[in-house]
DNA sequence: TAAAGTTACTGAAACGTTTAAGTGAAAATG
DNA sequence: CATTTTCACTTAAACGTTTCAGTAACTTTA
């Protein structure tokens, strides 16, 4: 099955090749009289022709591809974006790269991987690295001269633009919260606190609200582990198991939230009742549970959509100076804290 | 910026492209001294050579990728792959694809774009196609010559390879539970019933069920709507609203499902206590909730680990006889069925 | 010892584009 | 009218690979 080339509808337009691209590019600099444009297009409709991208690629050094990486952290777990919330940032990202004339080289990446080679080698014309990475791994990424967004991962370096939410502001309010409807005793619950991760900023925020109600850290409430489901239900058995006496919890995201909340009722609790939960994130899943999870908001869908044009404008604007995002974020109230300066909660 | 091409890895090394060639891609027809082998890699890792993917593509005509394609079927919601079940999906199919040397090509598609164009101008080395196309659409896939293999669609169409499930046995698996457990008037609440889809097998079961225990068959149990969270939510007060007196619900998906047990509760009744419901899919959000939903179990990441595999062995043996792949289900009891042969259930 | 075969390479065409530089004809200028 | 400018193209090199068809230099065979 011989496919068509510029060269057919070059010969079938009765013109050169040069004139076909100059036409199907619209190259400004480049007169081109009316009737050859309609000779031109009527080929291409008649061969039904599509331009080969590997050749202009070849030669334009642009693929009209931005790679998303996103990592895989917990070796357990296959992939992160099962996770509602990677999987609403993708589509964010997929939907306006495409509205753009781009298309998602997508890769999960191990650590044993070099996910340069990838983005190199296909000459992938933007990158949006999606959680955090090793600063070793950005470095290498760094060399490509193209564009590169991060998603919630905290670097200053120059030569990334970063996009995210202000994710100790969020550990503030959400412990802050729980503060203010009379909780003394608050549980820290958590994945992997990572460098430049937002756990960390996340628990800079638990601490600071704790600070400023005078309330001393107390390292018996803290619960680090994954950021899954699973996890989520072993905190809660454990906070069963240390009786430390927490009267509410600060579950750094809505998936984990959802584990604990489950790991109370398997004890025999009941949340807000015998403790009272914050999540982060608000995925569609925070308002489906029962009772309807009081959680940090973020706008998924901005952060995939900001991240995407930024790594757009980037390869338009050749030298586009660093681009710092921040995303606004709010606190929105279910019912899963209970008031502990009333008497009585209704059941 | 220079690029390091293979001109300067043989240059470097002493040889011709062509000996570098044969000696990164271990053609067997050549024979090659170990000491030249040796001297290339040197060369190699000296310089940091990546074979370019687009002169490889252009010249081999084989990308090393492979298209997905997710197609946005709800006009409102953004994309499908919010939805975890295609999240899950994805994730298994990139997985299997990278441990075999391919990467992914990701587009969601919109009715009015021809994915078939992205298909052959990047030179896409096989497509997998999540969910029910138009046939028109998938006719024209057919002609490129590549291996396609269809996810959760019914056609018999020899150029295509499908994995799936029995739809019609899990809608019968089902809706016999419900009959089994004393239940006589059942809804069926389902997303969109399209032709080749999957809902529509589901339907099939539900009414051979129906059938088989001599129920009539009854329109007005019938909620067809959107996959959707919301939906469920709506189909939940359109229940209660039309007054037919069913005890029980079969809800074609798990995230339905959710949405039709948080519409019972906000209409003031409990699942299962006033209502049964049986869901589809088995998604982890299913035992997330309470109560824990009965469904049907399907394994989604063997699905696209399937798929992925399915077309990868295609490219490497061409014109591969079709596949078809059935793959198992069961039903999972948890606690969102009554039943009704007991008197008393436990609140 | 001449012919044939093997070994370890090399040369160059080909893949399908883009684009800088060139060209002949018509139109505008002095 | 001769020159310059504009118009509407064309020519051909270049991008970085793969791979077919050689080709010297050895080695084996008859």
């Amino acid at each position: 099955m011989k496919r068509v080339s510029i060269k057919d509808v070059a010969k079938e337009a009765g013109v050169s090749t040069a004139t076909v691209s100059y036409v199907l590019n619209g190259s400004q600099q480049e007169t081109i009289s009316a009737e050859t444009i309609e000779r031109v297009y009527k080929a291409v409709r008649e061969l039904n022709y599509i331009p080969n991208q590997s050749a202009r690629s070849l030669i334009s050094r642009s693929s009209k591809l931005i790679g998303v990486i996103i990592p895989q952290t917990e070796p357990g777990k296959e992939f992160m974006f099962s996770n509602p919330f990677y999987g609403s940032l993708l589509s964010a990202i997929e939907l306006t790269a495409r509205k753009n004339g781009y298309h998602l080289l997508l890769s999960g990446t191990q650590s044993d991987q070099r996910y340069v080679n990838i983005a190199r080698n296909r000459d992938v014309d933007g990158v949006v690295v999606v959680g955090t990475y090793p600063s070793k791994q950005l470095d290498e990424l760094k060399q490509m001269d193209i564009p590169i967004v991060l998603i919630d991962t905290y670097v200053t370096d120059e030569a990334f633009h970063t996009i995210g939410i202000s994710d100790r502001f969020g550990g503030y309010m959400a412990t802050r919260h729980l503060i203010d409807k009379g909780h003394r005793r608050i549980a820290f619950v958590s994945g992997s606190i990572r460098e430049h991760g937002v756990n960390e900023k996340r628990y800079r925020g638990y601490c600071e609200a704790l600070n400023e109600a005078g309330i001393p850290l107390d390292e018996q409430l803290l619960y680090i582990g994954a950021v899954d489901y699973d996890y989520g239900i072993q905190a809660a058995w454990e906070w069963r198991a240390r009786k430390q006496g927490e009267t509410a919890a600060f579950v750094t995201s809505d998936m984990l939230a959802m584990g604990f909340i489950k790991g109370v009722k398997q004890t025999g609790l009941s949340v807000p009742r015998d403790i009272s939960v914050v999540g982060f994130d608000d995925l569609e899943i925070a308002r489906m549970t029962d009772p309807g999870l009081t959680t940090i908001h973020q706008d998924v869908v901005e952060k995939g959509r900001c991240a995407a044009q930024l790594v757009i404008d980037g390869v338009r604007e050749k030298g586009m100076s660093r681009q710092e995002n921040i995303l606004p974020i709010h606190l929105v109230e279910r019912e899963s804290v209970k008031d502990m300066k009333k008497e009585k909660v209704n059941d």
